[in-house]
RNA sequence: GGGCGUUUAGCUCAGCUGGUUCAGAGCAUCUGCCUUACAAGCAGAGGGUCGGCGGUUCGAAUCCGUCAACGCCCACCA
């Protein structure tokens, strides 16, 4: 069969993902082998493939089938996350869309619609992720809202619950407006913002005798209506919700306010003076306005001085009822007016420009967060630390790269609890059950892990002995999506709900977790938590952090910008296995990775290279009767030197995540030694046949390359693997050992080609500068002894030359070089020019004159001599010799011309 | 305000415990080639005071100090 000249992915990779997966390649089974398993970081079940997961699927895939090649049990676990609060977003969007508004529904309706969103748009980027080659067990899919799964998270809570960890509690927390529902702590990301600082003026009471501390402050704290103080704030849409103004006791300039009452602007509110050193006597005017609804500060100040809590906001950032004014607005309408309307009162003493920090929902960014007062579940964390924290610090789980190490210990030592609970519809609702109260009352609750369960603890307690399971009222908020992820590499084995089966004491501890550095504490810290608590031991042995994924100019690749290059569309262009490679030569672990399409041309034209070397070969006739030609058999036993040499540098490189390198390893051996040297040396003749023994030890040596550059280019190595012998139905490269292949590695014969190398390059550098075309034969001489003997024949075939002569003294018509010490000469005949020839030596040995200065510098310096270790001296002296040996020879030939 | 990281060729990055890997790699660039595997290619070549300054040392890209720029994380200054 013709080959075509350029290797055409679309022909071969669905074909070969087909037969992966009809053979059930990537399903794995608990055997007697040693396990490496890998969960998938589960993308958003609704989301579609974007440049971040291919840049993580890709390396998971190239560890997972490594593994699978070096002999272990490999199974890499897919699934999705049902991403509560981005999935209901959605969900909420498209009902709006068509006119109905979630609150309209009952949950069940919501949750129906839901989960049609869900059979619609999901499993769209596990198709995705088969495009790009990824070789997870199927068979295994999860979702974080499946039965199992569920069940597991249910079973967490309760026990969690059971141990005391978890509790209902009021506390400041972070509200989304826009989502309505609290975010925990990490999910608020704080952006700097440009922003007003408006000064408003608190008048002091009626009835209150000021006495002026001195005539300055008589100046600036009175005018015709009377005394007052100012008040510097972002916020002053919030003063309805004022209950206090607060100082500094300590505060000299604020000191004639001790003690009285002022009055909130517009609102017309009397509010006491209270002192308090939290206060900042340098920032604004050191007079700050006290709102305890709306400020985790101003909260904490309101308790410690029993101040009054006014909620002024609605639970969708509009003013409440409570706030007396502007109900109904929103808050950011609201500051917009306040400040008109203060202004016209004459209240707004002046506005300034102000860089504050904002939070935003980490989901939701166009979402300022709103500090809130409410009731929710918490997770206590405190334990989760302690227990966290060892083994990373010890190094049973690593980081890569390590300096994340850091990052988690900060936050592990400064852990705050974790509010679990969220006002959403989507997700795994909390199984606690309210008890009937009076009105009233404070309700009681139970948790259990179904209604059937609930009643009969709530039996047991006093007053309820004979309700109903219609009496029960089950808590309507769902759990962080986070609750159900961090269980994730235990609940994939359903070790939660069945402790010790099988498959958990198999799989588990995973091997390697791959993921973003931006949900270290989401995520990571989390499982790590949740390992330690439900089976005793860490989740992972190693995290490894992949980068972001930025385009050319370093920004983010995000849908608003239009920056990101659509991951399908890059694979049409390149092929999987380009785009792959594309990817993998760009960063090493932890860095960011700046993306250009044109890396994806490297990936290809890497695999245009490997096809068109396997084309060479085929294109060969083979005849056994004729005898291996010298060069051939050198060649035959360097490259398998230098396939073993790479082979045990892959085996350190990938034990250390250098997966980058690794990859540049074996595509350097492919494309510079096999490619360049190897199969030019054994190329017959043209029309020639090639003898047998060398047809055979080429194609077991590019068969091993095959072998090497499988996990990163799976599917032109598959193609190849299958194109190159007879294989049996179901055996696939993917199964192929590649352990054992660092045997043999000799790294002199290796470095001893070299030299030959670089004779065959040295040649070449004459025939380039002297315009002499490879077809002419030419004769190389020698002065002395021909340091690269055993590689004659080589160096004649690829130098084209007809001999090489060991002389005593070289022809001066000729172009020289020299490889270490040893003189070689290209006879050129009339074709020398001697002037350049002069310059060129002139220039060397200036070159080398300057070389040995430094070195006779350094051995002049008596203290160098004295002090540097003897090796480190002699190798100075070595240098010496060899410059002035070289210099000697160079200025004869000089004077030979 | 704290902490971490980065700064080496035009670009992206290696360079471990100071000295033969000490100034490297890939890509890009330049020169010459349509040589019957491959122009998505072949053969060559050029290119860097290792961010600045100071110190330690016989010797510094490497260790220490300092400054600068960039990036990331954490933190309640309204």
């Amino acid at each position: 069969m013709e080959l075509a000249s350029k290797y055409n992915p679309a022909d071969v990779e669905s074909k070969w993902y087909k037969y992966w997966e009809d053979n059930k390649l990537f399903h794995s089974e608990p055997d007697g082998r040693e396990p490496y398993t890998i969960v998938i970081p589960p993308p958003n079940v609704t989301g579609v493939l974007h440049m971040g997961h291919m840049l993580n699927n890709t390396i998971q895939d190239i560890l997972v089938r490594r593994a699978r090649m070096k002999g272990k049990n490999a199974l890499w676990v897919p699934g999705t996350d049902h991403a509560s609060i981005a999935t209901e977003a959605k969900v909420v969007n498209k009902l709006a869309a068509q006119g109905i508004k979630k609150r309209d529904l009952t949950r069940e309706q919501f949750l129906k619609y839901a989960w049609e969103w869900k059979e619609e748009h999901g499993g769209i980027i596990l198709k995705q992720l088969r495009r790009l080659g990824c070789s997870c067990d199927w068979d295994r899919t999860a979702f974080t809202m499946d039965d199992l799964r569920s069940e597991s998270v249910t079973r967490v809570f309760c026990d969690l619950y059971d141990k005391g960890l978890i509790y209902r509690g009021l506390r400041m927390v972070n509200w989304d407006p826009k989502a309505q529902t609290v975010l925990s702590t990490e999910e608020v990301i704080y952006r700097e913002e440009k922003s007003k600082l408006y000064y408003l003026k608190y008048y002091v009471a009626e009835g209150e005798t000021v006495t002026p501390t001195n005539q300055e402050g008589e100046v600036l704290h009175r005018d015709a209506k009377g005394w007052y103080a100012v008040v510097a704030t972002t916020r002053p849409e919030t003063i309805m919700g004022d209950t206090a103004m607060c100082i500094n006791p300590k505060d000299a300039k604020n000191q004639w306010l001790r003690g009285h009452k002022v009055v909130v602007p517009l609102v017309n509110r009397v509010i006491p003076v209270i002192e308090d050193r939290y206060v900042d006597i340098e920032f604004g005017t050191g007079c700050l306005k006290v709102t305890p609804a709306h400020d985790a500060n101003d909260y904490a100040l309101g308790k410690t001085h029993g101040l009054e809590i006014i909620d002024i906001f609605n639970p969708d950032g509009t003013i409440s009822q409570a706030a007396g004014m502007y109900v109904g607005q929103d808050r950011f309408a609201v500051r917009k007016q306040i400040a008109i309307d203060l202004d016209a009162a004459g209240l707004l003493e002046k506005v300034e420009d102000y860089d504050n920090k904002v939070g935003y929902s980490e989901r939701n960014q166009d979402t300022a967060v709103e500090p809130r007062l409410c009731k929710q579940w918490f997770l206590s964390m405190q334990h989760f630390a302690d227990i966290a924290l060892p083994p990373v610090l010890s190094g049973e789980l690593k980081f890569y790269p390590p300096k994340y190490v850091t990052t988690y210990r900060n936050w592990l030592e400064n852990i705050q609890d974790w509010c679990i609970s969220r006002q959403l519809w989507w997700g795994h609702r909390i199984p606690a059950y309210f008890l009937p109260a009076e009105e009233g009352q404070e309700e009681q609750f139970v948790v259990a892990l179904d209604a059937e369960k609930a009643l009969e603890k709530a039996h047991k307690i006093a007053g309820f002995e004979n309700i109903g399971i219609e009496d029960l009222r089950r808590d309507e908020d769902a759990l962080d999506t986070w609750f159900s992820s961090w269980l994730w590499p235990i609940s994939l084995f359903n070790g939660i709900n069945e402790p010790g089966n099988k498959e958990i004491n198999y799989y588990y501890p995973t091997a390697d977790l791959v993921t973003g550095p931006d949900i270290i504490f989401f995520w990571v810290a989390r499982m790590i938590m949740a390992g330690c608590e439900y089976q005793k031991e860490i989740p992972f042995r190693n995290v490894y952090f992949t980068g972001i994924v930025r385009d050319k100019l370093g920004r983010k690749m995000s849908k608003s910008l239009g920056n990101s290059p659509d991951p399908i569309g890059l694979i049409e262009k390149f092929g999987a296995d380009g785009v792959r490679m594309g990817l993998m030569l760009s960063a090493p672990a932890g860095n960011d990775i700046p993306f250009d399409e044109s890396i994806c041309e490297q990936g290809r034209n890497f695999n245009n290279k490997i096809w068109n070397a396997f084309r060479l070969t085929q294109g060969w006739n083979v005849d056994n009767n004729i005898a291996q030609p010298e060069s051939s058999r050198l060649a035959v036993e360097w490259f398998g030197a230098a396939l073993a040499n790479t082979a045990a540098e892959m085996d350190d490189l990938m034990s250390k995540y250098r997966l980058n390198e690794a990859l540049m390893a074996v595509y350097k051996l492919f494309w510079d030694e096999f490619a360049s040297w190897y199969l030019e040396i054994i190329k017959p003749a043209y029309g020639q046949p090639i003898d047998g023994a060398t047809y055979a030890a080429t194609m077991q040596l590019f068969e091993k390359l095959l072998l090497l550059l499988h996990p990163f280019m799976p599917f032109i190595t598959e193609e190849l693997w299958h194109a190159m012998a007879e294989r049996g139905e179901k055996e696939s490269i993917m199964n192929q050992t590649i352990t054992g292949l660092e045997k043999g590695a000799d790294k002199s014969l290796v470095d001893n080609f070299e030299i030959c190398k670089t004779i065959v390059s040295e040649v070449r550098n004459v025939r380039n500068q002297k315009n002499i075309a490879l077809k002419e034969v030419l004769t190389l001489q020698v002065i002395g002894k021909n340091p690269a003997e055993k590689y004659k024949s080589v160096i004649l075939k690829m130098a084209n030359l007809d001999d090489i002569k060991e002389v005593e003294a070289k022809n001066p018509a000729s172009a020289q070089f020299m490889v270490g010490t040893t003189e070689f000469a290209v006879n050129l005949g009339n074709l020398i020019d001697a002037e350049a020839e002069k310059k060129r030596i002139n220039a060397e040995i200036a070159y080398l004159e300057g070389f040995l200065k430094g070195v006779m510098a350094k051995l002049g310096n008596a203290n160098f001599v004295a002090h540097a270790p003897a090796a480190v001296v002699e190798n100075e002296r070595k240098k010496q010799a060899d410059a002035e040996q070289k210099i000697a020879l160079l200025k004869e030939s000089l004077a030979a011309l």
